[in-house]
DNA sequence: CTGAAAGCGCTTACAG
DNA sequence: CTGAAAGCGCTTACAG
């Protein structure tokens, strides 16, 4: 049998409120007692039952992930760095892979996990931003991803049209014309909010956008960006640069060259989005946008937690990312 | 307010007790009442209170896993693999990062999260898997990695003696005489293991083991490769294939080869250990000794569930992970 | 097959 | 500063 607050009470001497206290960290509590409370603790080896308390006090000190998958790279270091943004709070994660499927999103929308958890930070894919809507007895959620006007929910993501257009400038600079885009038909308005910076770039340069440079894919994997890559390179004027929509398309696009026996950036340079850790190691190593992803881990925690804490009413929070473009290899050879 | 159980049975006008056998379903329940209580439940949209339920009945059908870090990509492969196996069966998992710290990994051990959940699934780092004893009151658990002589616990993992003997061979298979091996001081068994194989597939054809080819480094990550691989490349007399214990370390030799204009496996080839998705797509692409990881999921969920439904007095068991040898292009140009 | 009641282990007004 | 008691929302013997 586990250890109850009422055994650590009777070994004390003390009653349960008074070790409840303890453990609470509640003032005007004598050291003597604190002391004594502790020590039988310590001799108990009590360990507070989650379920009870979570019972009691309607919070859980939960709170769930709901991210696309847990395997993709980005998704991974970014669900790292939320994990340990929340443990210095006292709070633990729930990774939830929603694997794209609108059912399993919906799922998180209709506050899964029977009111265990106390709030959600969700990555949507399939579902449509302006489309969310939460059941009455929801819990308080933090969007990541595109900002899209007129959403309901606070808010944390990177100002994808200026990185885009960031990204794109920098191939241009570098004396580029013929610039695709991997990634125009991305989930949840990733495709969309990118192109519109790519677009934009473009122009600002003078140059026209080409609808066959710009390729939707089905996914924003390695393989999905080989593809694209091998459309591209079988147009009858391929192009002299790539800005990828993710790192992920990048890595798949660079293999495709690699097998073609292109030079990059010689040929065709490629600029890829998020940073993973992969991107830094391959040859050549890519040239990125870099989220902070601390900084987002860190803002997208505190900011549900604020909610949580019963600012219900407060102003809905819209928080933007810092982030830089790193130079490598891929377009700096 | 949340609609709780009883609002449910006041509006199918039954008991709490037949809502309850409803929703756990139990057997003896009119197809009528049945057919009542559930449209109550879809009407208010009633969804039972997990840490209730947990509380009661003393289970939460919530497991653990402890890994080092959820970024590494072997890692977050079969933390989504394991996520997957336990959902098809009801079960949530909760990722919990060590960090290899001793600290965290002793949290882990004492039972951590004040018996919220039922059981863990632990892939240890720092501690050595001898020194793992559970607390009394401790969950079920099981081990992943290294096997090990003695131990306590249900475990699973891949037979890494063979499998390296495997990766050696094949090098030794392709001609090459002169092979090195990169993380021998790794963690938790795994380095000692797997040179212990490296070291009997020399022997098996012949061959001299030369300490100066044997490089300890001080992590398994894309750095500690690197590394490694500069080290090997100042030797009087550099390697011609390299064994590297995971693929990790492998990605970041083959960026030091490729830094040092070197050709794969040309000059030298290289073998890893994992098959992680980054392996596949690099170029050259690695060839790995590639787990079943599905197969590894699925069997220490099943084994953690089988403990925690009550076998707690079965004989330990031990199961081998199913592997192949992946040929690519790292030693097959 | 169903109902009334106890109890899982906490926290928290309420008295003192 | 401390104690006795209620109650969070379930499940489960126990009667009927």
């Amino acid at each position: 049998m586990a250890t109850r607050l009422s055994d650590v009470a009777a070994r004390a001497g003390v009653s349960v409120k008074t070790v409840s206290n303890v453990i609470n960290d509640y003032p005007h509590i004598t050291s003597q007692t604190r002391a004594k409370v502790e020590a039988a603790i310590t001799a108990l080896d009590y360990k507070p039952n989650v379920s009870a308390r979570s019972l009691r006090k309607g919070r859980s000190d939960f709170i769930a992930l709901a991210i696309p998958e847990m395997a993709s790279p980005y998704f991974a270091e970014l669900g790292a760095a939320i994990s340990r943004a929340a443990k210095r709070r006292g709070i633990t994660v729930l990774i939830d892979q929603t694997e794209g499927e609108a059912a399993a999103e919906k799922l998180v929308l209709d506050g899964m996990r029977g009111q265990l958890i106390d709030g959600i930070i969700f990555s949507p894919i399939t579902t449509a931003p302006a489309k969310i809507r939460l059941a009455d007895t929801a819990k308080p959620l933090v969007l990541l991803g595109e900002r899209h006007p007129g959403g309901h929910f606070d808010h944390v993501a990177v100002d994808s049209v200026q990185a885009s257009f960031d990204a794109t400038t920098h191939l241009i600079s570098i004396g580029r014309r013929r610039i695709a885009a991997i990634g125009v038909g991305g989930g949840a308005g990733t495709g969309t909010v990118r192109r519109k910076g790519y677009r934009k770039a473009l122009k600002a340069a003078g140059l026209e956008h080409d609808p066959a440079l710009e390729l939707a894919g089905t996914g924003y994997h390695r393989d999905d960006g080989a593809a694209s890559m091998r459309e591209l390179l079988a147009l009858p004027e391929p192009p002299d640069a790539v800005f990828c929509f993710n790192d992920l398309l990048a890595l798949g696009a660079l293999r495709t060259l690699a097998d073609a026996g292109l030079s990059v950036p010689g040929d065709v340079a490629v600029v890829g989005f998020d940073d993973i850790e992969d991107g830094r190691y391959h040859s050549p190593s890519l040239t990125t946008i870099s989220p902070d992803k601390d900084w987002l881990a860190e803002n997208a925690v505190g900011v549900l937690l604020d909610r949580i804490a019963g600012n219900g009413e407060a102003d809905r929070r819209d928080l933007t990312v810092p982030y830089t473009l790193q130079i490598r290899e891929s377009t700096n050879g």
